[in-house]
DNA sequence: TTGTATGCGTTATCAT
DNA sequence: ATGATAACGCATACAA
């Protein structure tokens, strides 16, 4: 790689008159600006992160911690993050904790010692489970710190999240506003704070319209066979009209329930599911669904982030984000 | 973030033989080295990676480049190449070409500029397409890159890919042995090599049991609900007991054909589609499909290009390594 | 056994 | 308008 002194050799000038010149200060002249400039380009010069962030105290760059990259939900996230530090000149430096405290906290440490200027974080299962927070606490600070999705309420800090009770209601609303009656609600994740909280958003939509509520049914997905079963005879005894899964696995089982049953015309039951564009290609006939704005999230979360980065008050409120989810209604 | 400097003057002791200490020197005494290893424990002393990737002009970090993290087989690559880069002590610096010729261009000169020890990429759509790859040959040495799946003969490299034709020659052998007569195929990705690879294998097999070929349809994804159509007017006229789908989409689609046209049981018809084992959750009855084994094709390109990086000898040969898939019959 | 000096590539300050 | 110099954090050749 090419480097300024070696510019400057060639050129007969001075390494500062080369970085001047490449930084384009007042105090060079023009003329030698373009000779500067049109060597760099012949010479395909790239200027050296190492050198300017040891200089600087900054790296341009952005440590990115999630879960689980095999969960689409995160790889959406981070192709919104990979999008806006990309167009703000960040790089980002990707970690996986596995949903385990022991491997984000290791990757904390990781990131410091990489230098990034700061921290994108969804919080691991675990750390969440047990409120043991204290490796992000201890050693971030929070004006640094972006949390997306996965939210500790022990860190004050910028946030960016779903409200997944509003999603719900809205879409268990609209449903009522169509004219469906008899709305039943499907869960495989109702151990989940989101779960719970979807559930909430559904039930308050129902009484806010003094609507009985259907049949709420709890799938476990760990016997699929026969989870399949139990479903068949559940949307059989049911009079439901549509059915809201709180999760991308209970729709798809669902919808290929009544499908196999060929129930689908004999019961009419429009079902609601939660995915993304791209798992919606998957369905058949292609399923109603809530589309959680994932790379919105990550969007915005790195905005948030670059913006109090570049930021020299630090005098900026922390902010609370809610994404708002998109409905797609095909029915 | 505290440095050796710091470390020094609170030990009364001198920059280097903190370093020496620290780095476990010969010429340092164990009761120096003790001491300042617990206040490096005590002060979570974390070296800055800048000042030693100056230094050492190697930074322990490796640029990925994926064309589109959303295709979960690339989110699983991905995982494969974290796996094995943290267990060596690498980090990742992730990058979208988005199929981009121009982006894989520029992420290229970015990684550059972050001083990555090396390179592993996935080539973009366009850029095979083209054969435009000089900026891929004329800015990276070949000794720090390895090619992985999206492969190109005009580099001359590391390569890990899979083999495409093999998969597929593997899986219909397997059916006919099975004793099925009657093997379809069927496929949504016919202009692009792997598609046209897998079809080969299909045939290959085919031939060397003398067994006439069945039906070959090609899917267009664009329209889905004339396709879907399409679909089920062909399985009701061809007689096939099995079908190969060559792509994931095209293998769930023709699933959900059968069982809304109730034809699963009435027909027999046996369905081998792509997939992972994340979703094949999403499918019931659960689908048979072809495993890429994604997650090993990025642990085994990192696990190249590492050893490549860190042996001195320049004299390796390049090595082109293809990921056996894993096939899961249900049926 | 420990310390001093140097340089990696960059930028900012202060001469000239 | 240009150049010399110092400093960022680290590792190492060499001196003591």
């Amino acid at each position: 790689m090419s480097s300024l002194k070696e510019l400057a050799k060639l050129l007969g000038v001075s390494i500062s008159t080369v970085s001047k010149a490449l930084n384009n200060a007042d105090d060079i002249s023009e003329n030698t600006k373009i000779r500067v400039r049109e060597l760099a380009e012949a010479m395909n010069y790239q200027p050296n992160k190492m050198g300017a962030g040891l200089r600087n105290k900054k790296s341009k760059t952005i440590g990115v911690i999630i879960p689980d990259i095999l969960n689409s939900f995160f790889a959406e996230v981070l192709f919104g993050i990979e999008k806006q530090c990309s167009k703000k000149g960040y790089d980002t430096l990707v970690c996986i904790s596995n949903e385990m405290t022991k491997k984000e906290a290791e990757k904390v440490r990781l990131l410091k010692s990489g230098s990034v200027d700061g921290f994108l974080i969804s919080l691991a299962a675990q750390t969440l489970k047990n409120g043991d927070i204290n490796h992000i606490k201890n050693n971030i600070d929070p004006q640094k710190l972006v949390l997306f999705d996965r939210l500790s309420d022990q860190i004050n800090c910028d946030r960016v999240g779903v409200d997944d009770q509003k999603i719900t209601y809205q879409v268990t609303k609209q449903l009522i506003e169509k004219g469906y009656k008899k709305i039943a609600f499907l869960s495989s994740i109702n151990n989940l704070n989101l779960g719970k909280d979807r559930k909430k958003g559904y039930l308050k939509a129902l009484s806010e319209y003094s609507i009985a509520k259907e049949n709420i049914m709890e799938l476990s997905l760990e016997s699929r066979a026969a989870m399949h079963k139990k479903l068949v005879d559940w949307i059989q005894k049911n009079p439901a009209d549509a059915v809201i899964a709180a999760d991308n696995s209970s729709g798809i089982m669902f919808q290929n329930c009544l499908l196999t049953q060929n129930l689908r015309k004999a019961k009419k039951v429009t079902v609601i599911g939660f995915s993304n564009d791209k798992n919606a290609l998957l369905t058949f006939p292609k399923m109603n669904y809530i589309d959680q704005n994932a790379s919105m999230i990550g969007e915005k979360a790195a905005e948030l982030l670059i913006k109090r980065l570049e930021s020299n008050s630090k005098e900026l409120p922390f902010v609370d984000v809610k994404i708002d989810a998109k409905v797609n209604f095909f029915e």
